[in-house]
DNA sequence: TCTACTCCATACAGGTATGTATGGAGGCTA
DNA sequence: TAGCCTCCATACATACCTGTATGGAGTAGA
């Protein structure tokens, strides 16, 4: 009775291998496997693929946007939000983020998902940078740069430089107005 | 004859599929319908898939990097170097790029060879950073970042704020000192 | 106890992938 | 012209994928 599977688990096990081996490892096949059944069990907790990757990437979006911004709101200041997003994104996780990020590449659908994902995220470090340093002219640039490179410090180099930038740094540079 | 192919024909291909679908379809099989020939032919141009794949790989490092950093060289001052690279990477085509760097994520192979690459292309930028605004203490956070931000443009959003950000006003935000 | 429902196993069909073995068409050379 | 070498076609083995059809074990309820 306790050894038998619900949705969650089926999603469950599917975030951490699509964080280990990336998306391609998003077979029923092989998630099946991972879990100890057949995909038998899977075409009955699922109506197809697709049902199934909507699952995952709603519990991805939950997981890593709904719950972070929320913990954010309970911050008093803007700075401190920031801040603390700032370094939440420094030391995060990055390879769940990067598998997802490049399944969007392989299917249009997924693609569609993170596009939301990625224009709720931007428009939130936009209002903490005008709270912050008031509606500049180049507000939405910064806010634009600041989000592109946490992407692209996701997707791209991990270098012996990353560990010694500091999240006061950057929030200085993006929040500061140039000289 | 005429009509025989060479290694260079099966890159060509490769390259173009790869930035219109992904390196999902940089398969043998379908590589060799497009060409309209057999897998007869890529057996015998190409070892393995390892061979093709690496061949592949090396004409997108001399597409995307050194002709490029080669290109740059040929510019008088660094402060030209820097706005144009910024120009040509923000009106470049990503669709390549975004392909490439995902394919790192599926295949550890791809993914060594796009580490060196981006090492390449981060210490060029620390470089005209230097001669641009001298050696500050944060030059390296400032190059880390900037190359974060191309590399995150490539990868995520594409949002109507992108077409508005200016590259004059990237290189300044970037080279110069904070308030 | 008998039945019905839930969850999963098994088997099959159809698709695509790599890699190899082998043969065949056409040009180059002696 | 005879033979060789280059380039490709074909066929086969093997593996993994989705999706469906069907049956079977275990639990809950009448």
């Amino acid at each position: 009775m306790t050894d038998r599977l619900t949705r969650e688990d089926w999603v469950a096990v599917a975030l951490k291998e699509l964080a280990r081996r990336g998306h391609s490892s998003l077979s029923a096949n092989r998630l099946a496997s991972v879990l100890g059944v057949s995909r038998g069990s899977f075409y009955w907790h699922f109506q197809n693929i697709e049902d199934f990757e909507t699952s995952v990437l709603k519990r991805w979006q939950q997981l890593t946007t709904d719950s972070i911004i929320a913990e954010m709101e309970t911050l008093e200041s803007a700075e401190q939000r920031l801040a603390t997003l700032v370094r939440t994104s420094l030391s995060a996780k990055t390879r769940l983020e990067r598998a997802v990020r490049c399944w969007a590449i392989d299917k249009k659908s997924v693609a569609r998902f993170v596009s939301r994902i990625d224009v709720k995220r931007m428009e939130y470090v936009r209002q903490l940078l005008v709270a912050i340093g008031g509606d500049h002219d180049d507000v939405g640039m910064r806010a634009q740069v600041l989000y592109w490179a946490s992407v692209g410090m996701i997707m791209g180099p991990v270098s012996d430089q990353m560990a010694a930038i500091q999240e006061s740094d950057l929030v200085s540079f993006f929040a500061l107005p140039n000289a």
